[in-house]
DNA sequence: ACACCTTTGAAGTCT
DNA sequence: AGACTTCAAAGGTGT
């Protein structure tokens, strides 16, 4: 029997590091039960070629017809759900499973069900959170998995759904919706060589993670299953994304010499567009096309994206607010209100996050990501703001934090009362198997010098100047300033050298409840008032 | 259609 | 080295 890292997934070894993996011994030696022949791969690989070499030649229309697409399956939502809980019971039992939604992912992390931070269908950034997975076509199921048509093999699954405990990690769920059941849940997408579940043509799939440098458009998230509430898509691709329905094996030095020369994992110009006309002199606007239609690698998410990605649906279902720049400070204000390893979980996370993105994306740097947007408008930034101004305008951030959690929006972090006495949590975090790894920019968990209640600040974590840079921002150059002496203090309240001189008393008045707030954080958005969000009236 | 707003953090550039 | 800038998500709002 073959082992996946043998049968041509020996290169996924530096992966095996990226994720722990839970008892892995035994984890080998389910796949290896679990994996059929090599002559599945062969097969696969083959099929791979097959695919490939049509793919250079055949339209989307000529591979819809000769596989025809199935009618809606009424039930396939159901299967959805059983194919689910078929894979964490597979889990739960030590097998494995595969999926399609991740095919440009050389391995799949599904959630250890049994680790303590699993609960509500949250997933645990814990470095034993996750059991990775060997993914797709290398991942040979077993022949009833196979053969079973009855049975919504992971083939057949729809990459944008997104079940509240999938293990899957999703990219885009904007198609999806239960009553028109995507149609590879069907089984007629075999391989016809193989009759192994492939993964779907890029014209039956929305796109994917591209490892090819040729997909077009976002990537979706690699972790945007961590999100189960949305599920959006963090790397979303528009239509027309990826010629190659595998671009994963891009990763995979096994397979690269199938389709090396197309699907590089560096950041390369796709063959797709380019080779194609590569007889052709480009004209700069020809060039300037392609180059914009260059995938977009985004940026992986950092610990706060990542909470507010998971909270931000309950904080909306909670609040009447719907303006994200409102909902964004609620949980601006929720994320200090987390204790140590609270937030520590989510640091592990974007940590994972972003080695998972360095591996996916080796030649890809932030910088690539610069002046994708239109340039803001920040610029033009309290050039001439007088001193005064200056200090409202550092005033209006600095207060809302202040403001004590809510009641009724609160997070059960900050749930035993306001941010000003719910005290840092011991250096537990420290201990913690989640705390940030300690590189060059996780040696201590940034904190907000803006927001974070001085006796939040916890001793083991050394504010980083980095931080104090990154906390001020742009927008608000000063606030490091006041700051740097804050470090003895001791008073919650009080603690930091705001320069509040001008506070008003509002500010020491009992605080208005978090829909205030964010009532009041709508005042300001509307009214551009600096000091709104603490002097008007709570009511 | 698209920039803005707003948050924190990472990573880039600039001085 | 430190300051500063950009982008990542989100979606209502404004131009």
């Amino acid at each position: 029997m073959p082992q996946l890292n043998g049968g041509g997934g020996d290169d996924l070894g530096a992966n095996d590091e990226l994720i722990s993996f839970k008892d892995e011994g035994e984890q080998e030696e389910k796949i290896s039960e679990n994996v059929s022949a090599e002559r599945d791969l062969a097969d696969v690989k083959s099929s791979l070629v097959n695919e490939s070499e049509n793919n250079s030649s055949s339209s989307d229309s000529e591979q819809t017809e000769r596989r025809p697409q199935p009618r809606p399956d009424p039930e396939s939502y159901e299967k959805h759900r059983e194919y689910f809980a078929e894979a964490l019971r597979r889990q739960q039992d030590g097998g494995f499973f595969k999926s399609p939604h991740y095919p440009g992912y050389p391995f799949l992390m599904i959630p250890d069900l049994t680790s303590p931070y699993l609960s509500n269908g949250s997933l645990s950034p814990s470095t034993r959170t996750y059991l990775q997975m060997k993914w797709p076509l290398l991942d040979v199921p077993g022949p009833a998995t196979l053969k079973d048509s009855r049975s919504p093999t992971p083939g057949h699954l729809h990459p944008h759904h997104v079940h509240p405990l999938t293990p899957l990690i999703t990219y885009s769920n904007e198609h999806f919706s239960p009553t028109t059941p995507p149609p590879h849940l069907s089984p007629e997408i075999l391989d016809p060589k193989t009759g192994i579940p492939r993964t779907p043509h890029p014209s039956e799939l929305s796109p994917y993670y591209p490892l090819s440098p040729g997909a077009v458009g976002q990537i979706p998230h690699p972790l945007g299953w961590l999100v189960p509430q949305q599920g959006q898509p963090m790397y979303s691709i528009p239509a027309g994304g990826f010629r190659h329905p595998y671009p994963a094996l891009a990763m995979n030095p096994s397979m690269s010499s199938l389709v090396s020369s197309r699907f590089s994992p560096h950041m390369q110009e796709p063959d797709s567009e380019s080779s194609r006309h590569t007889a052709h002199p480009k004209s700069p606007v020809a060039l300037k096309r392609e180059e914009e239609k260059k995938p977009h690698i985004k940026k992986p998410l950092n610990a706060f994206m990542l909470y507010m990605k998971e909270m931000r649906a309950k904080v909306v279902a909670e609040c009447t607010l719907k303006e994200s720049a409102a909902i964004n400070q609620i949980l601006g204000r929720k994320w200090h209100s987390l204790s140590r390893e609270e937030q520590a979980k989510y640091y592990e996370l974007a940590r994972k996050e972003r080695q998972l993105h360095s591996q996916l994306y080796p030649g890809w740097s932030a910088r690539d990501n610069y002046g994708k947007r239109k340039k803001r408008k920040r610029e033009n930034k309290q050039p001439d703001f007088t001193p005064e101004e200056s200090l409202m305008s550092q005033s209006k951030k600095l207060c809302l934090p202040y403001l004590p959690t809510e009641k009724t929006c609160d997070s059960p972090a900050s749930s035993h009362g306001s941010m000003l006495d719910s005290p840092a949590t011991p250096s537990a975090a420290l201990a913690s198997p989640a705390a940030p790894a300690p590189t060059h920019s996780e040696q201590a968990q940034p904190l907000s010098l803006t927001t974070r209640p001085e006796g939040r600040a916890h001793p083991h974590f050394p504010l980083p100047s980095k931080a104090a840079g990154s906390a001020s921002g742009p927008t608000h150059p000063s606030i490091s300033l006041h700051i740097g002496s804050s470090s003895s203090q001791t008073t919650p309240l009080l603690s930091r050298p705001i320069p509040f001189t001008s506070l008003p008393p509002s500010m020491l008045s009992p605080p208005p409840s978090l829909h205030q707030v964010a009532l009041q954080s709508r005042q300001a958005l509307l009214q551009s008032q600096p000091l709104s969000l603490v002097t008007k009236s709570a009511d």
